[in-house]
DNA sequence: AATATAAATGAATGTTCATTCATTTAAAAA
DNA sequence: TTTTTAAATGAATGAACATTCATTTATATT
């Protein structure tokens, strides 16, 4: 042992095993989703995963942080499927719709992750988890919004009754599909087309 | 003791207190709000509201019922506020401002039974609530509708979508004001003109 | 004032909780 | 194959949990 031990220290380590980190976030969600944040408890976690309790903490702090490791990964999952495709140049029809797609697609895929990221939102949980969006997509939304100003396809208006215009229609009515998933036990997809007609009367009133 | 002795039973009884049971309650949606229902913990409630413990279970039968009385409550509160004034006649654009201003009123009134609402709405807790909209609320939409579209205000379309189209933006407007609120610590209420002009616009997607 | 009743209580119960720890296991490097 | 390391574990810990119960307290009626 020399005093540079600890940089060329042997690196004789077992690894982690991602497979089980995986079953952990997702039996997680899955919990949550099913029975809420009450509903989870570390050993009841640990069951659900196959794993010891102690092992959990091996992949994280405690309970909170892995309930904001949760609320980050979907958070940028999210993003990045919502951007897919997406160019700031695109006309603001054309990059809207894009948008309202990827998002229902993701939303379909992964309806777990989707309504545990909306129910971690909707709790005081939010207030504490320091998650921000990730810096691409302010800055590709922000260029978008300016070209649509620019080109006159959008006029000005405050980002708040933007947002809410653009994006409080869509989430409605993916609420209102995913309760009656819930109560019905089946999913009901959402129709492209009954989507489309929406997207072009939301469209009326951004104009 | 005769036969009908429990009829003609006199009733040397204690009454409950209503201020009591107002004050559990009122504490249970607070610390729900502060703290998820996650935070609700029976003991840390009696604390709150100055009670026992066992002073709840006089007025609710468990936990689980004590959510629902409240879940209950405030959804009859909320739709007897968005229905002040209310009338199926009114032109279809008066009628679902009202609804609007009625609404916001209640949210800014009584933020914590908002925010409770929105919390059990979002989360699994809201598949064992039997809680069903009052049918006076139901029948009044429903001929309102009904009219609007007779009168060609209101193109026939599906339920859900009217509902995205009408109350997705001001919901999502609310909720931005509501992240605003408890992230810098003060309330900056709507402002009147600001939601007039979002009306109008989502007006423009509807007709 | 006396009485009957349910409200109200504080302490107690048994359970479940998040988290820790001494030990064992597996795997990467030698 | 041996060695070293961290992953993985099952059992244990003390705190917090929902709920109950034997008493006490307040009050509407007589």
């Amino acid at each position: 042992m020399n005093e540079h031990s600890f940089i060329f220290a042997p690196c004789f380590m077992r690894n982690k095993d991602e497979h089980k980190e995986r079953l952990i976030r997702d039996k997680a969600m899955e919990m949550i989703v099913k029975e809420g944040f009450d509903g989870l408890s570390m050993q009841k976690l640990a069951k659900a995963a196959n794993v010891s309790p102690a092992t959990i903490y091996i992949y994280f702090i405690n309970r909170e942080d892995l309930l904001n490791h949760l609320y980050n990964e979907v958070q940028n999952n999210f993003s990045e499927v919502a951007l897919k495709g997406f160019s700031p140049n695109l006309s603001f029809k054309e990059g809207l719709w894009l948008q309202w797609e990827n998002r229902l697609r993701f939303i379909n895929e992964f309806p777990y992750q989707y309504q545990f990221y909306e129910q971690f939102r909707n709790s005081p949980l939010i207030n504490h988890s320091d998650v921000q969006l990730i810096m691409d997509f302010k800055v590709n939304m922000k260029h978008f919004l300016m070209n649509a100003i620019k080109r006159g396809e959008l006029k000005k208006m405050e980002p708040e009754i933007f947002w809410s215009l653009a994006y409080g229609p869509f989430y409605s009515l993916v609420k209102f599909h995913l309760q009656e998933k819930t109560m019905m036990g089946r999913h009901f997809k959402i129709s492209p087309s009954k989507l489309k007609t929406m997207f072009n009367q939301v469209i009326k009133s951004i104009q």
